[in-house]
Order: C-alpha cells, then sequence, then structure tokens
DNA sequence: TGTTTATATGGTTATATTGCCAAATAACCA
DNA sequence: TGGTTATTTGGCAATATAACCATATAAACA
C-alpha cells in the first residue's frame, strides 16, 4: 500500500478508534447539547472518576474535544459537530441489520 | 446510565470499531470504488490473505460489507455508501489538527 | 478421484485497551 | 497556610486485538 496513503488511514482510524467506545459516544453525545465538565460527566456515566477522564483524554488526543478549565473544574466541548453525521449513518446499518437479521432467522447455520 | 441507551451506544461503537483500524479503512474505500474478491485485496494490501480475511470478517460482522461466492472468489461489496460521510469530517479534524499544531508549536510544555 | 487455487478458521504470541485504586496537581476558601 | 474538591496521571490486572503460520474447507478442473 502506498505510503502517503497509509497514513491517511492511519490518522483516520485514531479517529474513528477515539470513538469507538460506548463511553466515549455516550460523552461525544452529551457534548452535542451542552459543554460539561468531567464531575457531570462521571457522575451520568456512573464509573472512576479517572476512567472518566481516561475517556476524555482519547478524546482530545483524537481532537474531537475541546477543553477549557473554569475554577476547580474542567468544561469539554465537542469540536467538530459533524462527527455527529455519522451516527445517523450507523443507524441506518444497525437499523437494517435487524431487520435482515429477523428475516433470515432460521437460515443460519 | 440507562439501559437502553448504553445498548445504542454499544452497537455505534462495535461499528465504529469495526472501521477502526487502516487496513479495513483501505478496504472500505477500495470497496466504494468497486467490489472486490479477497485475493485482490490482499494484493493490493501486502499481507497474509489470513490477516485480511480476518479484518473482512469484522467488517462483515459489522455488517458494513456484503460478499459473494462466484467460483473460487469471494467478491466483497459495500453495503452503506453512508460510510463514507464519515471520513469527510474526519479529514475536517485531521486538517484542523495540523493548522492548530503548526500555530502551537513551541507553546506546548 | 486427486490437484490446484481461493478463503476461512484455529492457535499462538505480541501489543493495546480498559477500569480501578492510589497518588499527584491545581484551584479555591477558611 | 492548611483543608477541600476537581481532575489528571501512574501502575496494575484483566481482557481484547492483530499478525502470522498451519490447517480446514470448497470450488474448479484434469
Amino acid at each position: 500500500m502506498d505510503k502517503d496513503l497509509l497514513a491517511k488511514f492511519k490518522a483516520q482510524a485514531k479517529i474513528a478508534k477515539a470513538l469507538a467506545h460506548p463511553t466515549r459516544l455516550f460523552i461525544v453525545d452529551e457534548l452535542s447539547r451542552n459543554e460539561r465538565c468531567v464531575c457531570e460527566l462521571t457522575e451520568m456515566i456512573g464509573a472512576d472518576a479517572s476512567t472518566v477522564s481516561k475517556h476524555l483524554s482519547v478524546l482530545r488526543n483524537a481532537g474531537i474535544v475541546n477543553y477549557e478549565k473554569r475554577g476547580l473544574s474542567v468544561y469539554y466541548r465537542l469540536r467538530f459537530r459533524c462527527v455527529l453525521n455519522f451516527f445517523g449513518c450507523i443507524e441506518t446499518v444497525i437499523k437494517l441489520d435487524a431487520k435482515e437479521r429477523i428475516s433470515i432467522i432460521g437460515k443460519e447455520k
């Protein structure tokens, strides 16, 4: 595979990977409505604060979110709303998949 | 987190995860132009055929690709072109990120 | 039937990811 | 200054992923 092409796909994969976790998708979804501090997200998610912080660092590292410290809290924001477009498509995949699965029941080995 | 919401994000994460590898992104990109058999993809990618086959099984499993056996070969096709929309956004993230990184050089600790 | 070719699967090893706890850092306030 | 709260970081154990080799399956054809 061509070197430049490979670099492009590596960069893309990094971002897809950053989104590839239920907790991080929840965070992105939540941030699409409002900025949120870590403690709010931690409360909503119900995991250890350090776990949430690490998920946020993955999103930060991929360039998907921004943050701003105000007082004791760190507020995170979505940097690109277009990330959300992805999910429209994903929903298509999931729904069609569910439909086909129903029509296929009993046909699979 | 709500149970249904969690299930939704798990389903979405499965698809994002399936896309989160350079080789699989290459495959999706290639299939967006044309159907391809495993041997063609293997040739282009330059990895072991078993490795490519496993990547394809990940994409199959996530519902992203379809396949059809003809003779000795198995031809894979993209099931949803909308998956490609994602990459427009990803490119935005990557490019803006590169720009900002340049303007930040020397400012990072 | 036996051989060849294309794919898929099982097994193994190396590496990466996840989640928690404990400890460090940083801002605020008494 | 010392204490409190919010967040991040380091470390560790459990689990998942990726790549290869060897093997199994399946179609084509002599």
